[in-house]
DNA sequence: GCAAGTGTACTACTACACATAGTACACTTG
DNA sequence: CAAGTGTACTATGTGTAGTAGTACACTTGC
């Protein structure tokens, strides 16, 4: 089950990837699973028939999942191998975000402390095993 | 002179906002100094006046930007001090993307290289003098 | 006083993204 | 064969971004 802020700026087909792609590198949705079908969705998270389509057209456009016409969509077996590559590319704009804040006079000291902070939870689940279909 | 990308996905009026926002932390618009009008920043930066007035609109309701009308818009004294308090509001942010980059993977050692590159950097200018008018 | 430049406030229009609504088709499963 | 699946298509409504043009009040400088 999902998390939808209908309020939120960020487009539900975006919260829609984000949601899966983080259960994905979670391990709560495993490698060569069945993801949840467009309608099932739908009635579930009560938005458009449309709008689930979206992400999952985005997420099949990317290789993260795999659809079977007929059967419903599946995790591809290198999925997390392929959200690895793309955080990654996230780097250059977390080095935007420390420039920015770096001017606002904001210490190194306290970046670290909030880094530490993230780094020091332990409430993630670790998903090492690889599940077999 | 700012710098503007019409092809960015980030809307032009934010651009400008952010320009000016980053040379007033930067000392290149001191406080007190007067900025260009609106009509000379429309030609300067080939772009609609309205889309600069609705940047300067935003940054005098945010108290960044004080208009006089008939003599132009000037940087207001305690800018940077509202800015710097502006950019405190963004470290929530900077742990959630922390949070991202660590589920998927990237261990806290690549974090730590990036944030002593960037405070390592020593090519800012330094804008610690104050501008009296 | 007056012209020029300034900020500001409107309206109107185009273009695009997001989301919803409804329908239709091909495919696989049981 | 029926049900469920992904997929494609058109249409509508809403909101934002940007452009275009006009108008008004104010200050400055001659």
């Amino acid at each position: 089950m999902l998390l939808i802020d209908k309020l939120s700026q960020k487009p539900i087909y975006e919260q829609i990837i984000d949601g899966i792609e983080r259960n994905i590198l979670l391990g709560i949705y495993p490698a060569g699973s069945l993801l949840p079908s467009v309608r099932e969705q739908s009635v579930t998270l009560g938005i458009n028939p449309n709008t689930i389509q979206k992400s999952y057209a985005e997420l099949t456009r990317r290789g993260i999942i795999s659809p079977s016409p007929g059967s419903g969509c599946f995790v591809s077996y290198d999925a997390r191998s392929l959200l690895c590559e793309e955080a990654r590319k996230k780097l250059p704009r977390l080095s935007e975000l420390l420039t920015e804040l770096r001017i606002a006079g904001i210490e190194q000291d306290e970046i670290l402390g909030a880094v530490a902070s993230v780094y020091t939870k332990d409430d993630l689940p670790r998903p090492d095993k690889e599940v077999s279909k």
